[in-house]
DNA sequence: CCATACTTGATGTATATACACGTAATGTAA
DNA sequence: TTACATTACGTGTATATACATCAAGTATGG
């Protein structure tokens, strides 16, 4: 395996870009988000309790395209700050449902001026447009692999 | 907040698209390199190491866009697995130097034709050309931030 | 030469992530 | 109804990730 082949590997693995580029990016998140105690995950799951509220986990892993095991460990660390409840369903006792507390929607609208800020600020470094394009295509990938 | 910032929060969210588009991806990868005992995380590192011998950590952590700590204990793992070796540096003993183990180089050649499987897959699910565009756009956004 | 600042890496701690496996509840077929 | 498969979630374990802090080595100004 010779330089150039690493080279070549380097420059267009899809994970290694990936996971690069959001290591650096949660990071600007986090950062902005820092006055609230929350990462930018636990903002994310914040906007997915308040779209669909009451969901399942494993419903919820899946739009998240995360495993079911990371999510709940995810949402223990947001009970135990008590952002959220989770509550055992009525008509199946294995699921439960995942509910934002009064606490957790205050932190959250405290939140989101603060993400719009790391948002622009991300977003503003290759422009909107550029951002949409990339968006759209990271969407399809996505969608390629579920 | 409504819902319709909540979906647009969602939906432009660059933290939250990066890091879901990484997840699925990542796993692919690690399916592929599944034979090899490697995640794709490592099999990064290893790329790194045979394209820079020698480098020392705080510069590699610069490139590769991660904390300096993080880097240390990702090499402790490829360590102690025999795959690195880490060397005192002569002029300056705080350095450390990296560098790949005869193991290390014999698992990374494994590991190159099952990266290119997962590769080929992933890229293919959107063409050569929509990833090439994506990979530009995603090195110009962490230029924006470094 | 010495005191202080800076650099380099390691540790403590916490979250994020997923796979393998386990347990309990539900569904289904005989 | 009972046996077995399926589904929903949790646990054990391991890696990935980064911030705050620490220790040790190096550079610098006096």
């Amino acid at each position: 395996m010779d330089r150039e082949h690493c080279l070549a590997m380097g420059r267009t693995c899809v994970a290694y870009n990936l996971r690069r580029a959001s290591r650096l990016v949660s990071q600007v998140y986090d950062q902005a988000l820092k006055p609230t105690g929350l990462k930018v995950t636990q903002f994310s799951l914040l906007v997915s309790f308040v779209l669909a509220p009451d969901s399942k986990m494993a419903q919820l892993a899946q739009w998240l395209g995360m495993d079911r095991t990371t999510l709940s460990r995810n949402l223990r660390v947001l009970e135990k700050r008590g952002l959220v409840e989770l509550e055992q369903g009525q008509q199946d006792r294995r699921q439960l449902k995942v509910r934002i507390t009064p606490e957790g929607k205050k932190v959250f609208e405290q939140a989101t001026p603060l993400w719009l800020q790391a948002q622009e600020e991300v977003v503003g470094g290759i422009g909107h447009e550029k951002w949409a394009d990339l968006a759209k295509e990271l969407r399809s990938l996505v969608a390629g692999l579920k």
